[in-house]
DNA sequence: GACAAAGCGGAACAGCGCTCCGTATCTTAA
DNA sequence: TTAAGATACGGAGCGCTGTTCCGCTTTGTC
């Protein structure tokens, strides 16, 4: 019944109890911070917020890149998730691919200073940008594809060029004269092709 | 024959010589660390490389827009020279104002790290995106309307928001999956009225 | 209850931006 | 030429940040 009854592998135990409090506690509290300071709030913020010392935020979140993944796993999951739903749902596959386009901005958007963080070279948010783009690529590719199948947009962009092209358009602060839907509403008209057939 | 024998201003004495000798020693060796290691290179090390204190580094540009604003200067005036001259000499406002993009996300991705550094909300860069921006957007302002004139493109689009657009798809690495050159001329074809008419 | 192992806290170090003021240098007028 | 005063300089020092490291505490097990 003990963990390391099974033959095979290394013994490993269970993580304690209190590791896992506070993990749970880490996370809400870095969430609290987050809206309040933006995504690149003092470390040390954090773990005062949260009330533990900087130790154990480092144990459990190395870089601050795999803080702000856990904190916002659930919302990119469902973002990836959206992308075959609106596909089956939408009119069109050039369709889907706006409504989800909008999906990510609105994301990014709402959350303070995400977009600027994730193209940031340093800071450690390489990892940040490395599984936003990983999970979300493909769900991209998939409509883009579809679109191209339609014959509603020309071939040839890639996916990838694509989301990061959205992502950068989301930085910034909130201008009211800087509106980065309209902006990705545009680069995705020029995907369509120059005459239609 | 004094600087104060002018009647109606203050006396101001004229500059000293070892300071404007230092104005450009502090010049030139910015624009080598920019190039070396990008404008967020610390203060020190450019202070170090023109061999003064960072008292004087302060006094000359109080913040580091000043600075990177001062290095690049003359670039930037290129590029807004660079409008009218095209509108007069290329086929059209549309060819116009592509090539002028072209040429204002050249000088953004040969500079390491300025498109990130103008996004940035911290550091002391709020006077870059400022100046960058107060140059520019009037040239590209007379781009757009010649374009729309023409029939080119559809209006609504404002020259604030295309510059803003176009500087944040320049950020980023030089990864090679990511063509900020690509992604511009997609947004551009954007424009296009969805109906030739 | 005792003993590892796992986990914790926060002092300490390093890098950075920026300020401040005693000192050095330049300019001018006599 | 020189002395006074304005101007500019240097860099120590402060505050804030990320990150590491190790002695101490808590937990789970026998």
């Amino acid at each position: 019944m003990t963990p390391a009854s099974q033959p095979g592998k290394v013994p490993a135990r269970a993580r304690r109890a209190d590791a896992l409090r506070n993990q749970q506690t880490l996370l809400t509290a870095a969430a609290e911070v987050f809206v309040a300071s933006g995504v690149d709030a003092p470390i040390r913020e954090i773990a005062a917020r949260a009330g533990v010392g900087m130790g154990t935020i480092y144990r459990h979140f190395p870089t601050r890149a795999d803080l702000v993944v856990a904190v916002y796993r659930h919302q990119v999951e469902a973002c990836a998730e959206a992308g075959p739903a609106l596909l089956a749902d939408a009119g069109s596959p050039f369709a889907a691919l706006r409504q989800w386009a909008d999906l990510f901005v609105d994301f990014l958007v709402t959350k303070h200073g995400l977009a600027n963080a994730m193209r940031s070279d340093s800071g450690g948010f390489e990892a940040l940008h490395t599984y936003f783009l990983d999970r979300l690529v493909p769900v991209c590719a998939r409509l883009l594809d579809a679109a191209v199948d339609a014959g509603e947009i020309s071939p040839g962009t890639h996916a990838y060029e694509l989301m990061r092209g959205i992502g950068n358009l989301c930085a910034g602060g909130d201008d009211p004269r800087y509106e980065p839907r309209r902006l990705v509403g545009l680069l995705l008209q020029g995907l369509r092709p120059s005459r239609p057939s």
